[in-house]
DNA sequence: GTTAGCACTCGAATGTGTTGAGTGCTAATT
DNA sequence: AATTAGCACTCAACACATTCGAGTGCTAAC
C-alpha cells in the first residue's frame, strides 16, 4: 500500500505526536506538528481518509485521532528509520554485560535487566536453541555420603547441574566408574536425543554395572532435559502497573501468560530472525492482544540462537527500543559466542 | 486491654463478616451473625465504644463498622484459635514437598508454591541462616580448556557452584592441587568468615602455588558470598492484582518492594520466631503499610533457620493462613532436616 | 485541490435530586 | 443502670440534567 508524501507526513505526526503525549491528535495542532502549509481543513481532509484507509481511529466522534495497529504497523514498516545506538551507547551495553559473562545463563539475566532499565519495559530473554547441542562432558561431585552432583557440560555452554541420592554408599571410585561409563556412551551424543528409551538402551548396554547405574542416569536425563528446555529469563515485571491506561484486567492476563515460562518461550521461539516488532493483535497469543512486542535473536558463531524481546504497550518509541534491543542483542551474542569458544 | 465477653462476640462478628464479605457490617447484621439477643440500638451502643477504643472506624457517618489494624490484633491475639491442619492436608503438603526433595533449595522453591495454591496469595520461602553453616567440601569440575566450576559443599546442605576462568590452561592435576590445598585450608571454616582478608592471608600461605591460585580462590570466595547470602524464593506474585480493593499505586510500591530481594530478606530475617502475623502498620517497612504479613519458621535439627511468610490485604482469614503457614514451615523443616543428615 | 465558515457531536466536568443504609441521641421501659 | 423504641440526621451512591469546548464533517466559495 502506497500513501502520497503528504499523508505520510501526517500519519508520522500523528503516531510520534501521540506516543509522546499519549492524548488524540487534532487537525489544528498538526499543522505545526507536520510543519505543513496547508489549513486545518485540508488535514482534516487527509485525516478522514487516513481513517478510511483504517490507519487511524477516532475514540469519539468529537475526538482527535489515534493510531490502529494498521497505522503503526504501516509506519514501523515503511517511515521509521531506525537510529543505531551510538558508540557510548554501545560501550555501556558491552561493559555490563562483560561483566557479568561467566555463564550464558549469568549474560542473558543481565541482558533483560539491561533492556528494563534502558526502555523501561518488561524485558525477555531466552537461552539459545539446545537443539544442534551435544554433551560434552559429564562429571560428578561427592556432596553426601550417598548422594551426588551430576554435572552436564554442552557444547553450547550450558551447564546443567543436578543432585541425586543413591540406595548405597558412593565412594571415589564408583564415581570414577560412573564418570568413565556415562562419559564413553554419551560424549558427543546430541542433547535432544537423550530421552527415556535411549537411557533405557545405554542402561541395558551397562551389564553387571547395571546396579548401581540407575540413579545417575536418571539425573544426566534430567540434566539433559534442564539442557534442551529453553530458558527463559525476565525482569521488569513490576512495570506493567506502569501502564496508565490499562486497567487490571488485562494486566492480569498478560502477568499470567508471562509467568507461564512454557507457553511463553514457545511464544519467543516463533519469532522472526530479524530485528522486528509485532503489533497488538498480530501477536500469536490472544493476551497480548493490547502490547507489542519487539524482539531481536542473537547470533552465535552467526547461528540464529535465543531471543531477546521487550513487552509494551501499542504505544511505544519503535525507533528507540528496536535500536537497543537490536544493539543489546548483537552484544549479547558476541559475549556468548566467546564464552563458548573456550 | 480486657473487652466484656458481648464486647469481644461482636468485635469477632464484625471482623469474620467483614473477611468474608469485604463490606462494612452494620447494628442489624450483626444481630444474627453474633447470635445475640439483644436490639441493635444495644449494639450500635457497643460499637460506638468500640469505636472509641479504636477496634473499628466507620468509613463514613452513614456506614457500618470496619475492623482498624488495632482491632485485627485483639482478634489474632485474644480470640483467634488456629484449626490444625488436618491429616489429609498434612499428607498432601508432605507428598508435594517430598516430591521435590533434592535440595534445600528446590524444596522452598516448592513451598512458596505451595502457599500461593493454598492460600491465594503471595508466598515468600527464604533459605536458612548459614550464620553458623561450615564449609564441608570444595570440588572443582572442569568444563573448557581454561574454565572451571568451583563446587563448595556446606554443612547446612547449601550447594553453590561458580564458574571461573583461568590465565593458562587447566589439567587434572592442576584441580587435583586445587582440591588439596583448598581442602586443607577451608574445610571445617565457617562461611561467613571467608572474606577478602581472609583469601588474602590463605593466599599467602600457598607459597609457590600461588601463581595458579588467584582465580579458584576468588572462584570459593564468591560461593562462600552466594553461600552465605539469604536467598528469598517467591511465588504468586500475580496475585498482587487480585485485591480488588487496593488501587495501581500501592501495588506497585508492594511489587517495587518484593522485586529488592536485599531489602526483602533483611524484613524476613527479622520475623519473630513463632507463627505470627505483622498487621498493616506493625510492618517495619512502609510499602507493607496496607498488607498484613504472616510468617512462620521452619526448625532444621530443632533451630530456627529460615522463614515461611505469605503477604496479603489486611482483610484476611488469619486463621485458615497462620495454620496453613505453620503447617507447611513444619513439613519443610522435616524435609530439609532429612536432607542434610544424609 | 484548497480553504473559510458553520452547524453539529459528544466526552468530561459540574451540578441537582433522590434513595436508603446506617447512625446517634433521647426519652421511655425494664 | 442497662436496654430499647423511635426518630431526625448524615452521606455515599446513583441517576439525570446542564454546560463547555475540542474537534469534527460538510458546503460553498476560491
Amino acid at each position: 500500500m502506497e500513501l502520497t508524501a503528504r499523508k505520510q507526513k501526517i500519519l508520522s505526526a500523528v503516531i510520534e505526536s501521540y506516543i509522546s503525549d499519549g492524548e488524540p491528535v487534532g487537525s489544528k495542532s498538526l499543522i505545526s506538528k507536520a510543519e505543513l502549509s496547508v489549513s486545518s481543513a485540508t488535514i482534516r481532509n487527509e485525516l478522514a481518509e487516513l481513517t478510511e484507509l483504517g490507519f487511524l481511529i477516532q475514540p469519539h466522534t468529537s475526538a482527535g485521532r489515534i493510531p490502529t495497529r494498521l497505522g503503526y504497523r504501516y509506519y514501523v514498516d515503511n517511515v521509521l528509520r531506525l537510529k543505531p545506538v551510538g558508540q557510548s551507547g554501545r560501550d555501556y551495553i558491552t561493559s555490563v554485560l562483560s561483566r557479568v559473562a561467566e555463564s550464558p545463563e549469568s549474560v542473558l539475566q543481565a541482558a533483560a535487566s539491561l533492556m528494563t532499565e534502558l526502555t523501561g519495559l518488561i524485558a525477555l530473554a531466552t537461552t539459545p536453541d539446545s537443539e544442534d547441542a551435544r554433551i560434552r562432558k559429564i562429571s560428578f561431585v561427592q556432596t553426601g555420603a550417598s548422594s551426588a552432583m551430576a554435572v552436564l557440560i554442552a557444547s553450547n555452554g550450558i551447564i546443567k547441574t543436578k543432585l541425586f541420592r543413591c540406595g548405597f554408599l558412593i565412594t571415589p571410585e564408583i564415581l570414577e566408574v560412573f564418570d568413565k561409563a556415562l562419559n564413553e556412551a554419551f560424549a558427543g551424543i546430541r542433547i535432544s536425543s537423550v530421552n527415556q528409551p535411549f537411557i533405557q538402551t545405554a542402561a541395558a548396554g551397562f551389564g553387571e554395572l547395571s546396579f548401581f547405574m540407575p540413579s545417575a542416569l536418571l539425573a544426566i536425563k534430567d540434566a539433559a532435559q534442564l539442557a534442551k528446555e529453553i530458558g527463559v529469563y525476565h525482569s521488569g515485571y513490576n512495570r506493567l502497573l506502569h501502564v496508565g491506561e490499562s486497567d487490571f484486567v488485562p494486566a492480569r492476563r498478560i502477568m499470567e501468560f508471562l509467568s507461564n515460562s512454557h507457553d511463553l518461550a514457545r511464544m519467543l521461539e516463533n519469532l522472526p530472525l530479524k530485528t522486528a516488532a509485532v503489533i497488538g493483535q498480530e501477536n500469536s497469543r490472544t493476551e497480548l492482544a493490547e502490547c507489542s512486542v519487539v524482539s531481536s535473536r542473537y547470533l552465535i558463531d552467526s547461528n540464529p540462537s535465543g531471543v531477546l524481546a521487550v513487552v509494551g504497550p501499542l504505544r511505544l518509541d519503535y525507533g528507540r527500543v528496536m535500536s537497543i534491543t537490536e544493539a543489546v542483542a548483537e552484544t549479547v551474542g558476541d559475549i556468548i559466542g566467546k564464552l563458548i569458544e573456550i
